[in-house]
DNA sequence: CTACATCTTGAAAGCGCATTCAGAAATTGA
DNA sequence: TCAATTTCTGAATGCGCTTTCAAGATGTAG
């Protein structure tokens, strides 16, 4: 796509397929038996094994010694189920992103994953494809599974769907976004007012002519959110911003690089561009380059997020620095802090502040870039090179 | 890290913490009942609407309709441990990836969930960090929760995890991998032979001189089959190689710079790179770029994965394309596949070729490159000026 | 119109575990 | 040493659902 790519472009079907696996269970492995038929067959009750593997401390410790002998020994493994039936909790925590194949939300579920399982939990995942009705599909098949608490994204969603978590008592927090006046805890940032303090930082370092490429705006709040506080500091500051310099777009490379093509086309050609996301941002940078526009000479421009692929381009990407896998720590230790709290008191907001990052892809303005022609050429002629197949 | 940071690096410690989320429960929604409750409000009996449920023909129409409409109406909720309980089935699959944050296994676990979701099952998600003794417990912990079905990545693994798993009878596939003798199903490529086939390409093209940045062959099956498959068809083509000129290293960006900036210091400094995977292959050519020589024409580098970035990055990098969405999906479907089918013939192997994609990184080694005074300081010139802050 | 096969439906029996309850054992105080 | 506590332990109960099982309803053949 970008560069030359040889494809055979075959159909993308699998093809060869091998001989049928055939199953050999390993004769003498202990089959999985119930806490039941271990008690009949070794004297303890089954009342006192359960409780040495719920609360040790109650049961005496000769007992209990033969008993944790017993359990490791015939490989016992307990029937969640069954145990979730009785006890009335699935250790087990729920959460739905939009998409998992995103640097940042796979960031986050790594972090939610981490600190529950530190806790014995396990994490039901699902995701959503931004689409409020399939949110709120997964979040009763994840209320069906018990969840103990679930991890959402962002708060554009269907009513029923928070009808539905609160109905049910099951705790839960919203993350990507910050509401002080929510019911319940969301854990984020403000995107409204981060996107200002980049656009401030843009207009600060003297820029004037500007263009915007946000995400899509419908069910995705916080690209709606990052927009309009991209437009609010640039008219605070009284830049002015034509319509069609502001372009709504997916979250993906390709358009990231349509949009940018679209800004350049027009007739007051913007100097910085502020982009919804790191992706789009760096779609946009590949678009200069390639139309062989310096970044940061003849524009600026700048992402959010901070995913790995801005710090690790040329020139690195000016973004804010999303703390992806601490928020996915915190939402954790949030789901597992309520579920010992009443639910009356739940934790609380956690407001994070994202740090901005100044790279490359950033400068002031500069005055002789308007009419550059000798060291452009030379530009050219070099990439030409360096990108040739 | 790569190009200027300006970062407050202040404590990453969340700061505020706002008001309280208080719970409010809206008043007039139906709480959660039990099928038992319905059944004495309704007069229709449980073991009715249970039918209505699961096997909606087995109940006339008329009766079948009042059921439903009680049911949609007190926004009814199943109980899913219950459900298992009594059912024997969790309609749960798990997955366990060394980890998400990869774009490789995050596109795996997004198919896989996509594939499975569509026949009403969740995914059961965990991650093993790489180590086969996380894995085990993972394994452990998701078989408590009774998953139907589990996707693990590669081969090495403890030998106990196997034997739960085959004791347990829980249909399982190994994926990312391919061996035909094995007792369940695996569904991925041949890691030996793909890495010969793109080290071949590039003897094919006239490389003699190569390095090779594998990733940490440890248990990580993937990475150590890829540089086996590197070595022996490098030494099938007479192709000499140091040993020092291979070297091992994680799956990160800055470890493909350090590797490639050790494989530069190599008194025969190699004219081709053949690196364990994009993450590996972008980092190294960042390094050189960095360093001022020119990809591909000092020096050709390939990767393995064909990740998003090594489309995107310039020049792009020639790679193996896997089809991480559809291996996902196919292990879903081989679970599925698994949960009507007599333990005894699961699902076969599925076995995938690998589409070499040939990018911008790799050429024929130039004999101009060997002493390139003029046109690499030209470009040493405009990238500098490209890569300016 | 009767006798028998087929559907529908509800009552009841668990699924495997955690937990209450009531004894039994151990411990303490006198 | 014995009575009064306290700690342990096992039997029994029930979590909410699916699934027999058997009875009742409906349908069909003779």
């Amino acid at each position: 796509m970008l560069a030359s790519v040889t494809k055979t472009e075959s159909a993308s079907k699998n093809r060869a397929v091998t001989s049928t696996a055939k199953r050999r269970v390993p004769t003498g492995v202990a089959q999985a038996g119930t806490l039941e038929s271990l008690a009949s067959h070794s004297g303890i009750s089954a009342a006192t094994l359960s409780r040495v593997l719920n609360h040790p401390q109650q049961v005496r410790a000769p007992l209990r010694d033969r008993a944790e002998q017993l359990l490791r020994d015939t490989g016992y493994v307990a029937h969640g189920a069954a145990r979730s039936l009785a006890s009335k909790r699935s250790r087990t925590m729920g959460a739905i992103v939009p998409t998992v194949d995103s640097a940042l939300f796979a960031k986050i579920v790594e972090g939610l994953q981490q600190s529950i399982h530190a806790q014995g939990y396990q994490l039901l995942l699902a995701s959503s494809g931004y689409s409020p009705q399939r949110e709120a599909a997964e979040v009763r098949a994840l209320l069906e599974r018990g969840i103990d608490g679930l991890m959402l994204i962002g708060r554009t969603r269907l009513p029923e769907t928070t009808v539905m978590l609160l109905g049910r008592g099951v705790p839960f927090v919203t993350t990507c976004h910050h509401d002080p006046a929510s019911a319940w805890p969301t854990i984020g940032w403000d995107n409204v007012r981060e996107s200002e303090r980049i656009a401030d930082y843009l207009v600060d370092i003297g820029h004037r002519r500007f263009g915007i490429i946000a995400g899509l705006g419908a069910d995705n709040d916080r690209a709606a959110d990052r927009l309009v506080g991209f437009r609010a500091a640039l008219g605070r500051r009284g830049v002015m911003l034509a319509e069609a310099a502001v372009v709504e777009r997916p979250y993906t490379v390709r358009d990231g690089r349509q949009a940018m093509a679209a800004l350049l086309r027009l007739p007051q050609r913007p100097r910085a561009v502020l982009c919804g996301n790191d992706i789009l941002a760096y779609g946009a940078l590949q678009e200069c380059l390639w139309q062989d526009l310096g970044v940061p000479d003849d524009i600026s421009i700048c992402g959010f997020d901070n995913i790995d692929m801005a710090a690790n381009c040329r020139p690195g990407i000016t973004t804010l620095d999303v703390p992806a896998a601490e928020l996915g720590a915190i939402a954790g230790r949030t789901l597992l802090a309520a579920q010992s709290t009443a639910p009356g008191d739940l934790p609380a907001h956690v407001l994070l502040e994202l740090e901005l990052i100044v790279r490359g892809s950033t400068a002031p303005p500069s005055p002789a870039a308007r009419t550059p022609q000798k060291s452009r050429r030379v530009a050219r002629t070099a990439r030409a090179l360096a990108a040739a197949p």
